[in-house]
DNA sequence: TTAATTATATAACAATTGTTACACTAATAT
DNA sequence: ATATTAGTGTAACAATTGTTATATAATTAA
């Protein structure tokens, strides 16, 4: 069953030996929604590799300064853990599970035995690192030119299209700390969006058109 | 020469055996201040190691929009390149060299060849991809939680690190594009940073105090 | 030497974002 | 059933950042 998993969702299709050795030491686990999967300041000394569901990925500072940067989902794995599993320092951000999700361990001592041994898993280390760099530089354009109804919508639409679904069970509050400003500010701009026939806003609830 | 610039300047102390094969295969080349190291677009087959010197990578939009991420060192390799020269896709960042810089280019061939052959340089790719990340965070930091004042301090503060000088010679206007604002709005910060006492203002100069 | 260009200073105003306050409704707890 | 809490809407105002305009000094070009 694994197995399956492993196969259906990982693109850079591993070798058959690789497979087998992380169903050999990999401890598969469900984190439930709003668990967290890793925190800032963690000592955390395994690799998630993650099969279904999400997870969101943020930033906190000392003050309580909080942004997210990007969101995990199937086929991802978090390479910030790795220089904290290698170096053995602490994370620097936080991982919630937006909703279920199925994400199997590997102890840290394998990423580098692995790189040696597969070469599906040293492109699949190059292309992980790769796609977290792409992330950040998308999370650091919509920092610095994009205003906050774009950052919003930009959001939402992330959103959408990691739930899978068009309409977010959210609250106005958690989109202001997930994009470091005000409850006023997002419900004002929230209004503007459903004026413009962006959005359609509800209790609880928010539903995204032409995402 | 080259070998002792090499030993001097790179921490992660590679094997004799990789140091002969960089000195082999890698081809030695000065960079003038401002000249391009790679440009936005670019499609780039070689890997920097740098020697010494000091790169200015940025980022700029379709629009033109332009900030300035990090600043690279001796011992720093451009790891953004590598996604661009192993998917043999475009760069999405921009290197201008900030003072005259040594640089070693090898082939991206070697970069999965050596990953197999050489623990120092699976070490030395992983470290760099993790110092790159930390960096993006750090970037990240700078442009969600700061306000312009301290994002202007924070440049001048890095770019005296990198040049090893307290006095850079740059313009407001220069300063306005690395910080994706305009000339007027730095204008009017330094002016009042001077008067906290932090720097001192000169035509084409900008002297930081107690960096 | 004079004219043109570049760099800086600063005022006045506009746009965006942040803050405080309060009203109202829906959901939940007692 | 009533009280409490949580979520949303909106006004009024403050702070920050962006824009336009104009002045002046330093540098460079003609």
């Amino acid at each position: 069953m694994l197995r399956e998993k492993l196969n259906e969702f990982y693109s850079v299709v591993f070798e058959k030996e690789l497979i087998d050795e992380i169903i050999e030491v990999g401890k598969y686990k469900i984190i439930k929604e709003n668990e967290l999967l890793l925190d800032i300041g963690n000592n955390f000394q395994l690799i998630p590799l993650m099969l279904t569901g999400a997870i969101k990925i943020s930033r906190e500072t000392k003050k309580g300064d909080e942004i997210v940067l990007y969101f995990l989902e199937r086929g991802d794995t978090c390479t910030i853990s790795f220089a904290n599993c290698l170096k053995n320092s602490k994370s620097k951000v936080r991982g919630v599970a937006e909703k279920e999700s199925e994400v199997i361990f590997v102890p840290v001592s394998k990423l580098e035995e692995w790189m040696v041994k597969y070469k599906s898993w040293r492109g699949f280390v190059i292309e992980s690192y790769n796609i977290r760099l792409n992330e950040m530089l998308d999370a650091i354009d919509t920092l610095a030119f994009m205003k906050m109804d774009e950052r919003i919508l930009k959001y939402l639409s992330d959103k959408v299209k990691i739930m899978r679904n068009p309409t977010l069970n959210t609250t106005h509050q958690e989109i202001a700390i997930d994009l470091n400003t005000s409850r006023v500010v997002i419900s004002r701009l929230l209004k503007q969006l459903e004026n413009e026939g962006k959005i359609k806003l509800f209790r609880n609830k928010i539903e995204v058109i032409d995402f």
